[in-house]
DNA sequence: GCCCCTACGTGTCCTAGCGTACAGACGCCG
DNA sequence: CGGCGTCTGTACGCTAGGACACGTAGGGGC
């Protein structure tokens, strides 16, 4: 039996082969992710990345007039900092841990030097990165043209994927606050889907009891992430040691 | 005076360090590129980079309903194709020309070989491309936030400003598909504009006269998109022998 | 110089989602 | 067990933008 926590649940370490894995291992550091912490800030500088085993981090931007949508979710299928090693060092967007849990971080230099070995790391974090370009190229158009009941939907799905129960501990405030709507909206379309008996919620609970409705029910960008990333990642191999939480 | 076309009128390949650049020269093949051009659709092969001179691309979405939308653009400071480094070979969305014009395209695996060496074309491949997130980011958020009008002075920007002159050959059918919205809309907000003295248009020609009435217009999603790549790209010197178009 | 295609203008109706306001109700904490 | 803060439900009017429909006019091609 592993131990509880394991850097081996982030899909990208467990992706890395021995020697690799060895080099970082004892430079991981785990660490707590408590609901609203927010990892960096527009202008900041940041000093770690982060792989989320248990925690989901939205990465989000707040216009002028302090309305926020997110771009896109990051749980254990990914790494929270791209900035570090595409060379920007900071991004305009913010990151807040959106449902409570835990990861491991890893010092920026640290990061850097094994990205910039060349090995599988690097081709790791570009290929997750690809990934995320579609979940953002995804959302802007979902933005554009689908309904707030189809967008719930996909959120929700989304969310759900990257938990390990069916239930999301959420208000809906706060998904409303993901999306860029009214918190009245969510109320209305999440009625419709409780109504549907797609789902049941009560203050900060919502638990999912026919996933297939809320496929049906969402737009076609769930499904198009969802296939994308597992086209990008279908090629990886997890190490042998690793298989046993990773999978 | 240098030709009429020259590679280094795209920026990327004007930051090349002359050892770079001279591997790349000669395998670099001119392209005539007319509006309307599909570069890439959703599911095909890649098979060549398109680095910009005179022509801008768009980058965009289109769903199952057939709706589209632009999530960014590419001109000369661009290039066309991050899947092919990035690892993915393809992408869920397609690349069209937006306004026709020249550039140059460069085969697949003669890319990925420059990439691989891990010099400058890594380097400035990679801080383009994260450029390219901040643009998709922003436009998911605008998409949400902002009004039409707004976006359209957004866009005019961010298209004027990888043009020679000050006009452009553009119908508003077009200038609709590209941020998703109806053609309708785009005629009223452009005849807005133009009652304000900032535009004047003509079937398929829209002149800009007064550009700091669409900056006053425009969201704050120009200025920010605009600030980044100027931040990620300030410290990239162009080659000497570059200098008198590049700039 | 004529035609006709294509682009642009306008108008009417309709709906999704926002702003605002307030009422009920769950459940934590003392 | 009672109170209060935080979540959730509902209801109003309002507006931006979508769907559809048609009229008009610019200008390239012949």
């Amino acid at each position: 039996m592993p131990p509880p926590h394991s850097p081996n649940q982030n899909h990208l370490l467990a992706a890395l082969p021995t020697a690799e894995f060895e080099r970082l291992a004892k430079h991981l550091e785990p660490v707590a992710m408590p609901l609203g912490q927010i990892l960096y800030e527009p202008g900041g500088q940041m000093q770690h990345a982060y792989f989320p085993t248990t925690a989901i981090v939205s990465l989000h931007y707040v216009t002028e007039s302090g309305a926020s949508s997110e771009t896109a979710g990051v749980g254990n299928e990914g790494v929270v900092g791209i900035s570090l090693f595409m060379g920007g060092d900071t991004t305009p967007s913010s990151a807040v841990v959106q449902t409570a849990g835990h990861g491991y971080r890893l010092e920026r230099s640290l990061l850097m030097q094994e990205f910039n070995r060349g090995g599988m790391m690097h081709r790791l974090l570009l290929r997750y990165t690809q990934a995320l370009i579609t979940q953002m190229n995804q959302t802007a158009a979902c933005n554009r043209h689908h309904s707030l009941e189809q967008q719930l939907c996909r959120w929700l799905l989304l969310t759900l994927d990257r938990l390990p129960s069916n239930e999301l501990v959420m208000t809906q405030e706060l998904v409303a606050s993901m999306l860029g709507v009214r918190r009245e909206g969510i109320t209305e379309s999440a009625g419709n889907l409780q109504r549907a008996g797609f789902i049941r919620y009560r203050r900060g609970h919502i638990a999912v009891l026919e996933r297939s409705g809320l496929e049906a029910t969402a737009c076609e960008c769930y499904a198009a992430v969802k296939k994308e990333l597992t086209r990008l990642l279908s090629d990886v191999r997890y190490r042998q040691d690793a298989t046993t939480i990773a999978a």
